[in-house]
RNA sequence: GGAGAGAUGGCUGAGCGGUUGAAAGCACCGGUCUUGAAAACCGGCAAAGGGGCAACUCUUUCCUGGGUUCGAAUCCCAGUCUCUCCGCCA
């Protein structure tokens, strides 16, 4: 949500910035929203001053009068929140204004490398695609997931099915111990309103997995990712600034309909309906951000390095970010089968913009009330994890080897071999 | 699924038709005292929105939405949420 004073101060700038995004929103008549609906403001206050001074008069000559005025002050209260509404639906559906650390650009095309680490070792074999890996070795199953769901699901079993767990557990625990984040285990349906929130609603519904629990419940949904409840946990709240900064993980499935991707990545389980996602959440002060992101990033970065996977990091261009960010970088990693990077952690700061969705405040040091900074980052994708462990750890005979800092949580195996031998 | 109870400022909690935007306490902020701190005492302290360069001022808000009334936190109706007890259940 946007802030309609500073847009009101600053149209055209605003206007500009908001052109480098990916926004289909038409902006050209809030200006205009926002005259008529003050001057409606004005009406009726002054009307209801009037009627106000006659019920304290409580004088009877005036008491038919009064009722004329309140005939009056309901019209134009009617016209006002329509007016209102219109203006707020608008509000709602544009994108986060671009940092200016942010690239201009209008798609991935412009995105822009910051940093690229790891060795890409050359193997003596041609390095096979996980769900090749995976199926022969008897521990990825798509066609049993087609059968009992349908397509984007898998079934991930035995030792693979361990390790996935593993990576739960070693991403948690850095996080925890290392990073000084605080453990969720939160619930994986969010309402509308928490949907709304961080801005999956209501331009984004296509997404989400809706859920009917009771006929007369409010509407429910699958979460798209942790992000969204860990960073509800504030909203319609004024925290104390020794609250902050809150810095939140959990582990969860995440739940998409990835509507528009149809022919996208349908084979393996690059994009799947249903995926494990470690995922990161700091609510701040707003003018700790920048630095929060960085921290946040390194966080994430930090995990590939113990995993010794080769990896890079983008910045996003401004017509790639996501919604709600403000500054987004990505982390890519290496997947020898495709000879390609690809994303396994997004790092967004979100400024204000979901705070004021969420109602989430705190009392800054002058004690005045002023919305949060809000960022999340995945660390990381599990799922995506998982492939680029065994794309990456693969070897001739099709066995996959654990990353030393995972052993211990594999009971100390080092090897992953088929399930026949 | 059955039976009750409740929803008031950051929190606890009074008020149950007319200077009540709302007592009191806690928390918080400022001050006095103190070597420093605590305690004690004094003062301040809800939010949202409109107007104004500003000092300031106006309007709204006591869960939400309707209704009664000149006037509602207070009365009536509907809904939402929370809690307790019983039943069922991971």
């Amino acid at each position: 949500m946007h802030d309609i004073k500073y847009i009101r101060d600053n149209f055209e700038n605003f206007k500009k910035k908001i052109s480098k995004r990916n926004n289909t929103t038409k902006i050209d008549n809030i200006l205009d929203l926002d005259k008529k609906n003050r001057k409606l403001i004005q009406d009726k206050e002054n009307l209801e001053k009037e009627k106000k001074n006659i019920s304290k008069s409580k004088d009877e000559k005036m008491f038919l009068k009064s009722k004329e005025i309140s005939s009056s002050i309901k019209k134009l209260s009617d016209e006002q929140i329509k007016i209102k509404t219109e203006l707020e639906n608008l509000l709602s559906s544009i994108p986060n204004i671009p940092h200016n650390d942010v690239p201009d650009g209008s798609n991935e095309k412009d995105n822009k490398i910051i940093e690229t680490k790891g060795n890409l070792q050359k193997k003596n074999f041609k390095e096979k695609s996980h769900f090749e890996l995976g199926e022969k070795l008897g521990m990825l199953d798509f066609d049993l997931a087609s059968k009992t769901t349908g397509s984007r699901f898998v079934f991930v079993k035995d030792k693979l099915a361990m390790l996935e767990r593993a990576l739960s557990n070693f991403m948690l625990d850095i996080h925890t111990l290392e990073n000084g984040y605080r453990e969720i285990s939160p619930p994986l349906i969010a309402s509308e309103s928490t949907m709304y929130g961080t801005g999956q609603l209501p331009k984004f519904e296509n997404d989400q997995f809706e859920i009917k629990l009771e006929i007369n419940d409010g509407r429910k949904f699958l979460i798209p990712t942790a992000e969204v409840i860990l960073t509800n946990m504030v909203k319609n709240q004024i925290l104390k600034q020794s609250d902050l900064p809150i810095r939140l993980v959990a582990s969860t499935p995440c739940f998409r309909k990835e509507a528009g991707s149809y022919g996208k990545d349908t084979k393996g389980m690059i994009r799947q309906h249903q995926f494990y996602k470690v995922e990161l959440v700091s609510i701040v002060e707003p003018e700790n951000c920048s630095e929060e992101l960085e921290r946040m990033t390194n966080c994430a970065t930090m995990i590939l390095d113990k995993l010794k996977l080769p990896y890079r990091k983008i910045i996003l261009c401004s017509g790639d970010m996501g919604f709600s960010a403000e500054k987004t970088y990505d982390i890519e990693v290496w997947l020898p089968s495709e000879q390609k990077y690809r994303e396994i952690s997004s790092c967004s700061s979100c400024g204000t913009f979901q705070s004021r969705r969420m109602n989430s405040k705190y009392k800054n040091s002058k004690n005045e009330n002023v919305f949060t900074g809000t960022l999340n980052g995945s660390g990381l994708a599990i799922g995506r994890t998982l492939i680029s462990i065994i794309e990456n750890y693969q070897t001739e005979d099709g066995s996959i080897n654990i990353p030393d800092a995972l052993r211990p949580y594999m009971n100390n195996i080092d090897k992953i071999l088929p399930i026949s031998s």
